[in-house]
Parts: C-alpha cells; sequence; structure tokens
DNA sequence: TTTATTTCTTAACCTATGTTAATGGGGCTA
DNA sequence: TAGCCCCATTAACATAGGTTAAGAAATAAA
C-alpha cells in the first residue's frame, strides 16, 4: 500500500491527507496472478483498472492477422486497464496478460466512481495522472511519426533502461512498432558501429 | 459560450449547474486569431488551454530536418494547447497554428488551478475529456503501430469526414504519418480500384 | 483579369522495414 | 539427461512508403 501511497503524492505533489487515502484503500483489493495470465481480454469487459504492486503486464491490440502489438508495458507502481471498456462499460479492444507472477490492487467501475465523486483528492490524484499519461503518449505518437526505428529504439532504451531488463525483445520490438528481426537488425548496426 | 456549455455537459454526460458555469465563464476571456497565426511556439511558454468557438488550428511537431507532422486538429467545440508546456510550465514542444481565422476562449494555468480546485464539476469535466483524449489518442497509435496507410486513412476519412473538408491534404498526410506524395497515390488507388 | 503562391498529382527511382526461412542458445519440464 | 519450446539472430529477398523532380490545379494576391 505503500507504493499506492507514493503514487498518489508524487502524482498530486503534495502529501495525501491520511483518513482520504484509508477511505480509498478500503475501495480496493488485492489478487495476484500466474506468470501469463489474461487478466483481461479483448472481446470482454475489462471491469477493473489496476495498480501494480508487484511483477508486470503489457497491454495490446490483435489486428486481423492475429499478430499483437503492444502499447503500454506496466512494472511496479504503475496502473494498466483498458479505459475505453472501464468507462464505457463495452468489451474490451485490447487484452492485458502479466510478464511474471504479478500482484496488483483492482478497482471496480462503482468504486472508481464513488471515490472520485466522494473524495476530491482522488478525483484530483486521477485527472492528473491521466493527464501526464496523455502528455507522455502523445509524446510518443510525435515520436514515432517524425523519427525512424533506430531512433525511436534508442530513446526508448535511454529513458526505460529498466524495462530493457525485464521485458522481452519482440515485445519492445511490438511497442516500437516494427518486428523482432528488425530491431536485431537496428541493434547489431549499433553495437558495430561503436 | 453556448458552445462550451453544451461540451461540458456533453462531457459529463448530466447538465452543470448554472452558478457553476458562471463561476468558470468568468476564468475565461475571448480572442481572435487571423488565418494561419501561431498560436502557440515551440521554445515559447504555452500559457493557456484554448476552447475554439470559431475556425480552426492544429498542432505539429518539428523535426531536425525542420519537417512539420501533425497531431492534433481542432474545429469548432474542440480544445487545444500544448499540455506539457501548460502544466509543467516549460517551454512548449509543439506549434499550434491556426488555419482559417480562429475565434478562441482563453484559460490561464492559474485560472485552470483555480477553475479545478474551486468547483469540482469542472475538474470532474476535466479528468473525463483528458480521459476520453487519451482514450482516443491510445487507439490511433495502436492503430499507427498495427495498420498500413491505407487502412488509416480509410478509418480517418470515414470518422472524421468534416476533417476532410476543411483541413489540406498535406496535413491529414501528415497527421496519419506519411507523405502528402503517398497520400495522393492511396487515393488514386481507391479511385481507380472502385 | 493576370500573376504569384500554395496545394495536389504523377512518375521513376531509392531505402527502411517487412517477410520468409534457417540456425542456435537458454531454460523449462518430464 | 534428453527433448521441447521460446526467443534472438542472421541473411536473402520483397514491398510500402520516401525522395526527387516536374507539371497541373486551385487559391490568393495584384
Amino acid at each position: 500500500m505503500q507504493a499506492l501511497q507514493s503514487n498518489i503524492e508524487r502524482t498530486i505533489g503534495q502529501s495525501i491527507d491520511i483518513s482520504d487515502f484509508e477511505k480509498f484503500q478500503l475501495l480496493l483489493f488485492q489478487k495476484t496472478f500466474d506468470k501469463k495470465t489474461l487478466i483481461v481480454e479483448e472481446g470482454h469487459k475489462c471491469n477493473y483498472i489496476y495498480f501494480i504492486l508487484q511483477g508486470s503486464a503489457y497491454s495490446f491490440i490483435t489486428d486481423e492477422k492475429t499478430e499483437k502489438h503492444a502499447l503500454q508495458f506496466a512494472l511496479e507502481g504503475f496502473w494498466i486497464s483498458d479505459l475505453y471498456s472501464f468507462y464505457a462499460n463495452r468489451n474490451a479492444i485490447y487484452t492485458i496478460e502479466t510478464l511474471e507472477p504479478t500482484t496488483v490492487l483492482m478497482l471496480t467501475r462503482e468504486n472508481f466512481e464513488k471515490a472520485c465523486c466522494t473524495i476530491p483528492m482522488i478525483e484530483r490524484f486521477f485527472r492528473i495522472l491521466i493527464q501526464n499519461a496523455y502528455i507522455a503518449l502523445q509524446y510518443r505518437l510525435a515520436k514515432t511519426n517524425s523519427e525512424d526505428a533506430e531512433h525511436r529504439y534508442n530513446e526508448f532504451a535511454k529513458s526505460h533502461a529498466d524495462f530493457t531488463q525485464r521485458i522481452p525483445q519482440y515485445l519492445i520490438a511490438s511497442y516500437l512498432g516494427i518486428k523482432p528481426q528488425s530491431l536485431s537488425r537496428i541493434r547489431k548496426e549499433l553495437t558495430h558501429r561503436k
């Protein structure tokens, strides 16, 4: 829970009232999944947002050729969900799968609403959380459309050194919008060059 | 102002308390720009978020080769800004330019904070607004990484028929992550085929 | 009008990334 | 230990989209 409290405080940029935090905590429950568990499945409802306490997971979209395209990685201290499904109560368009045995905190739609409506600091927290996520995502899209794969890989490796250790390369390739063979080629180029 | 009120009510899914709305209105001011005005410039502070009352604008990033890459289009009823600059009070990484003579409502950082802290419904509004923007952006990125330019163009043309009329083709190409010549080729293919 | 400027189209050629296919290592599992 | 599966690498070839260059249309300016 300490991880959650510091996530909130880092996000809102101030310490949270302890009774607010305790109220919020009561709305969450904890669960542990095995490695390679699909915690959200495309075509099914996604009824929770997940906060990772330990382990890791990633979301992906599946195209007509049944190829997976990684969208987001989440390690300890990250939130992950299919927000479209969660907020609109429609079937998910993404799938979320654990990469390791993973322990999460889960927040239902109803409890999310309750938290936002009854604890202003929590609504504030989620506003800022998603603001930041939006800003980062827009930047990622800007780079996707303006830089080649090598640049994108370098930027990713530099700013996500921790991810590089724990996430298989073929998923990083997918996240960058290229094939694993292409990432291999890029990495070879890079080492030959220096 | 009617446009703003209905934007808020559509977003929060309910009608807004009239005194809340009036309080919010007092924090905004209106301004009109000529066509092709840079209302936000990369490297300068972006001190406002803009709500378009009439006209249109778009944001773009400029790469090392000084090529522009369109990120977002905004017509009447849309919000636009460089949120990174706005929230973090840092220099903007994007530029925003009007496409037509354009009238906007402007909200300063200070007034935004004031609105969020004193009018819970407004904080709620911005949370949901940005939630929706995030969901749409994530979907766009997913498609960028999983579909070819022709598919992306078709989807864009279908879901943004209004944009297609008012926005030059070379900007749409840029938004889709391709060159104008490539979009021309794709469009030719499409008409030949049917 | 006429001229200038900005967009759009076309075509020939080029390059980054995709595709297919084969190889080898690392770690499960029986 | 042996067998298997998953992942990373490599290489030869294919292709979507980029590049360069030119002219045609459209729009704005004079």
